[in-house]
DNA sequence: CGAAATAATTAGCATAGCTAATTAAATGCA
DNA sequence: TGCATTTAATTAGCTATGCTAATTATTTCG
């Protein structure tokens, strides 16, 4: 099977935007004064609701190790609670507190608008064309193969 | 200024895509046994040519102490060399090896193939759509506001 | 009941980010 | 000219985040 030039050409622009795009937002991350992985660990807490460390740590794709001691430090800064599962008293109960759900929806909105701001900039074709892609591509990344 | 509520949407969108993308890629780039922050550098090393540690730094958004760390690492991994810039002794110029350069390459290699892989399960008329997104993001992130 | 399995944690290592302080070299001005 | 300032890079030391191996507590099963 030969292969198609182009196509990796476009999988390696993508790949670059993609790295770019975050790197950009990481700095509005950063002034929430939480770090990446406890952002996103809070955020399957908050969306997700209760949840156990190790399947907390499956969802974000890290080991259990990992995530307890994310866990440590979203507890200390008082955004999740730790509680023991009564029915299986060796598993934790992981929980968002009143401040957890704040905290995130203050940190997506910063992220947002700071993406939107820039996005606003462009043309509306442009910008259709930009929600098409991203329903491309999800639609490529669920996909099996590769 | 009343906020756009589909920009918003939009720009979310964009930030959860971008992050399972790279979440994804992140597997590929593993198995080649050398860090993403190392990855990144070696590439601008290898795509821009040499350059000094400032700039270097600078091209990857990080601290100049932070690139002197990650340079050490490709140092000693044999994939790239400093040296001492003659013009001004006070600069070092980085540079990559042969080894440094293959490296790279088969990096890229594994982790292009597998987007486009995905990429290629795709109707042309989305990868259109795909390739005039990229642009349009590039394009946005480039920009000053925000 | 005791052995094996399971959930979580602890211990210890590497990478990657930061600021502050240091070293070496170049620049600049009295 | 010569000394102060600026600049490039490094060193030192902190935090966060990833890992594996080993420990602890609890449950499950033969």
């Amino acid at each position: 099977m030969p292969r198609d030039r182009s196509l990796e050409e476009l999988a390696d622009r993508l790949h670059s935007t993609a790295i770019h795009l975050l790197r950009m937002v990481r700095v509005r991350d950063a002034e929430t004064g939480i770090g990446p992985a406890r952002l996103s660990a809070l955020s399957v807490v908050v969306f997700g609701g209760p949840i156990s460390l190790n399947d907390l740590a499956r969802a974000e794709q890290v080991k259990p190790p990992t995530m307890s001691r994310i866990v440590d430090g979203l507890e200390e800064a008082g955004l999740v609670a730790r509680s023991t599962n009564a029915s299986d008293r060796r598993g934790v109960v992981i929980e968002a507190t009143a401040e957890g759900k704040a905290m995130l929806q203050e940190g997506r909105r910063r992220r947002v608008r700071m993406l939107a701001a820039r996005l606003a900039q462009l043309p509306k074709a442009e910008l259709a064309s930009v929600n098409r892609a991203i329903d491309a591509i999800q639609k490529a990344l669920a996909s099996k193969s590769g």
